[in-house]
DNA sequence: CTGTTAGCGCCTTCAC
DNA sequence: GTGAAGGCGCTAACAG
C-alpha cells in the first residue's frame, strides 16, 4: 500500500529545517529577525518539500485571505454572456486583475451581484463572511452604489472604483471618460463634421454623464453645432441605439457624425444607417465607446474608443495589496490613458 | 463610538439560539439528530444575525473547502485575451460552471496552467496546495495530460476533463466531436458538394482527431471525394489557416467547401477566398468549428458547430460537488449535444 | 534572533 | 437528540 500523500504542512518544514514552526511562518512572510543562514535553511527544505501555505489556515491565522473579490453587475453580465455578443469586458478583467494577483501570490474570485436587488447588502455581505477577501474590485456601476461602497466601509475592507470618478471612499480608477468624449469629437470635428449626434450611456454610470460633458466641450470648443436634440438617450444597449440613431436621423437637420456612448449602439446606429440607405462612413460618421471585438468585424470596423479595462483592474488590485500589506498609498484618484483607434466608419461629411 | 461590526460566528448563533455550536454546525451541514423546532430556531437565528460560515475554517474543521478549481491553458487564454478576437470560451466557462456553482453554495476558481511548461506539477500542485478545492475542471488540452490527470489522481482530488473523451478517471466531459464534424460535413454534402477540404485541430487536442474522423466518416458514406490531399494541418490558429487553406485551394481540383476546425481558421479561409477572387459561399462554402461571436459578424456570417460550453463546464461542477458530496455518481463520460448554426456561409457549389 | 503559548471558526469523534 | 473535547494549519503576541 503506498504511502498515504499527506498535505506538506508548516510543520514538516519546521522539521525538516530543524527549527520552531513560528521561525518557518517569518520566513514565508518576509518577517524580520531570522539569520540569513536560517532564513536558507528554511527556503531550502520548503522546495525540498514542495511546501505551499494553505490560504484557508492564514486566514485562520488571523492575517490576509490572500483573496480578492471582483463584483460585477449580475444581469449585464449574464446578458452579455448568453447574446454572446462578444463583449470581453469580463476577460480584460480576468487579464489585468488574475496576472496582477498572481504576481502578488493572490487569488481573484470573480462573482455576480445584482445592484437593484433589494439584498445587495445581504448578497455581498454573504460573500464577504463566506470569503473574507483582503479588498473588493467595484465595477460600474457598483463603484457609484452608494449601498455597496458604504457597507465595505463600515467593513472597513479596502476596496476599488473601477470606472468611477467620484470622491468618496475607496480608490477611484478610470479612464478620463470626458477627455475620451472630446477626443472622439474632435477627432470627427478635424474631419470637418459641424453637427455631431450623440448617444448616452445609461444614467445609472456616472461615466455616462462625463462623457456627454465632454462632447459637449468638445463641439463648444470647436465651434460646431449645439443643439440639445443632438443628444439622444441610450441606455448602452442594441435596443436603444436603434431608437436613439432613428430619432437622430429623422432631424430636420440630422447630424453627419454620432458618437455612441457603447459598442452595441454603434452598432445599432451603423445597422439604422444601413437600413436607411446611408453610405457609413460617407454619409454618415460613427464612432464607438468601446473597442469591444465585433466593432472591428463589423463592415465598415467601428473607429472607438479603447478603455484601458486590464490596466484599471490591474491597477485595482495592485493598489488593495498594496493597501493590506500596510504600504502607504495615496488615494488619489488614477486616470488611465484611453486609446482612440481610427478605422473604417469615419471620413469627411459629403457636403 | 459605533459598535465594531465583529464577524458573527457559530458561536454567536448558537447563544442567539440558545443551543450548542454543535447543534448549528448540524443544521447549517444538513446533518441528522436535531428536532425540527430545534432546526427551526437556529435557522432564525442565522438569518437574523446574517450568519455565513467562513468558507476558510469549514476547510479547518476538515471538510469540503466549497472550492472548484478551473484550470486553463494559459498561453493561448492570454493570447486570446490580449488580441482580442472575441473568443468567448472563458466567459462561457465561467457562465455554466461559476452560476452552476452557486447554486450549491461553491465558488470556482479560475486559473492559468502552462500545459508544456516542465513545472506544471509544481504549479498546479501549488494551487492545490494553496486552495485545497474539492474537484479540478480541465479544459482542453489540459485533460488529456497524463501529467496533470495522474496527479490529481494520485492525490485523490475529483476532476472533470472537459473536451476529452479519453477512458482514463476523472469525469470526461464533452461534446461528440466526431457526430459534429459528421453533421456539418452532411450539412455540405447535401448542398451538394463533392470535394471538401477539411482543416485539422492541433494534434495535442484529442478532439481533433475525432472531429477529423467524423469528416472522413461522412465523407465516405456520402460516396464523395476522399482524398488525403483535401486534409490539411492546422492548429487552430488564424495563420495556420491562412496556410492550409492556401495549400486546398491550390489542389489541381481544389475543394467547392472546407470545414475548419475553429472559428480562426475558418475566418482565415474566408479570408484567403477573397484575396483570390472566390466568392463565398457561391465558388466555397465555408463552416467553422467554433461559434464565438465574431464568426457572426464576418461577411458573410459563418456557418458554425456551436460547442456547449457553458453546459459541459455547468455538467462538470454539477458532477464535481455530488462526487464530493459523497453521492454516487456514474462515471460515463457525458455526452452534450451541439449546434450546427447554418448562416450564409454555405450554399450548393456553382458547378 | 528564536521559541512558546494562544487562539482563529469550524467539524469530527466521542460522550451524555 | 444534543453537548463537550480535540484538532485542522497558521499567525499574533509574548517570552526568552
Amino acid at each position: 500500500m503506498p504511502t498515504r500523500a499527506r498535505t506538506v504542512t508548516i510543520k514538516h518544514v519546521a522539521a525538516e529545517a530543524g527549527v520552531s514552526l513560528q521561525t518557518v511562518s517569518r520566513v514565508i512572510n518576509d518577517g524580520p529577525n531570522v539569520r540569513d543562514a536560517v532564513k536558507e535553511r528554511v527556503r531550502e527544505a520548503i522546495t525540498r518539500l514542495g511546501y505551499v501555505p494553505s490560504i484557508a489556515a492564514r486566514r485562520m491565522g488571523g492575517s490576509r485571505s490572500y483573496l480578492l473579490l471582483a463584483l460585477n453587475d449580475r444581469d449585464r453580465t449574464i446578458e452579455g454572456w448568453r447574446s454572446g455578443d462578444g463583449t470581453d469586458w469580463v476577460d480584460q478583467m480576468l487579464l489585468g486583475g488574475m496576472l496582477e494577483c498572481a504576481e502578488h501570490d493572490y487569488r481573484m474570485i470573480f462573482e455576480l451581484v445584482d445592484t437593484h436587488s433589494a439584498h445587495v447588502e445581504r448578497e455581498i455581505s454573504s460573500a464577504l463572511s463566506a470569503l473574507h477577501p483582503d479588498g473588493v474590485i467595484l465595477t460600474p456601476p457598483h463603484g457609484d452604489n452608494p449601498e455597496i461602497t458604504e457597507l465595505l466601509t463600515s467593513k472597513g475592507i479596502p476596496f476599488a472604483r473601477i470606472g468611477s470618478t467620484g470622491e468618496g471612499p475607496g480608490f477611484a480608477i478610470s479612464m478620463d471618460d470626458s477627455r475620451a468624449a472630446a477626443a472622439a469629437t474632435e477627432h470627427l470635428l478635424g474631419l470637418g463634421h459641424h453637427r455631431i449626434g450623440f448617444i448616452t450611456g445609461s444614467e445609472e454610470y456616472a461615466l455616462s454623464a462625463a462623457r456627454l460633458d465632454g462632447y459637449r466641450a468638445a463641439v463648444r470648443a470647436g465651434g460646431a453645432v449645439e443643439r440639445p436634440d443632438l443628444v439622444a438617450p441610450g441606455d448602452f444597449t442594441f435596443a436603444s441605439g436603434l431608437a436613439a440613431t432613428r430619432r437622430l436621423l429623422a432631424l430636420p437637420e440630422p447630424p453627419t457624425a454620432i458618437l455612441a456612448s457603447s459598442d452595441q449602439m454603434a452598432l445599432a446606429a451603423l445597422e439604422v444607417a444601413r437600413g436607411a440607405g446611408l453610405d457609413v462612413p460617407g454619409d454618415l460618421s460613427i464612432v464607438s465607446f468601446d473597442d469591444t471585438p465585433i466593432v472591428k468585424f463589423s463592415a465598415p470596423s467601428l473607429t472607438a474608443i479603447r478603455q484601458p479595462i486590464a490596466a484599471m483592474t490591474a491597477r485595482a488590485a495592485e493598489l488593495l495589496i498594496r493597501a493590506t500589506t500596510g504600504e502607504a498609498v495615496g488615494d488619489e484618484p488614477s486616470v488611465l490613458p484611453f486609446d482612440l483607434i481610427v478605422r473604417g466608419s469615419t471620413a469627411p461629411p459629403r457636403r
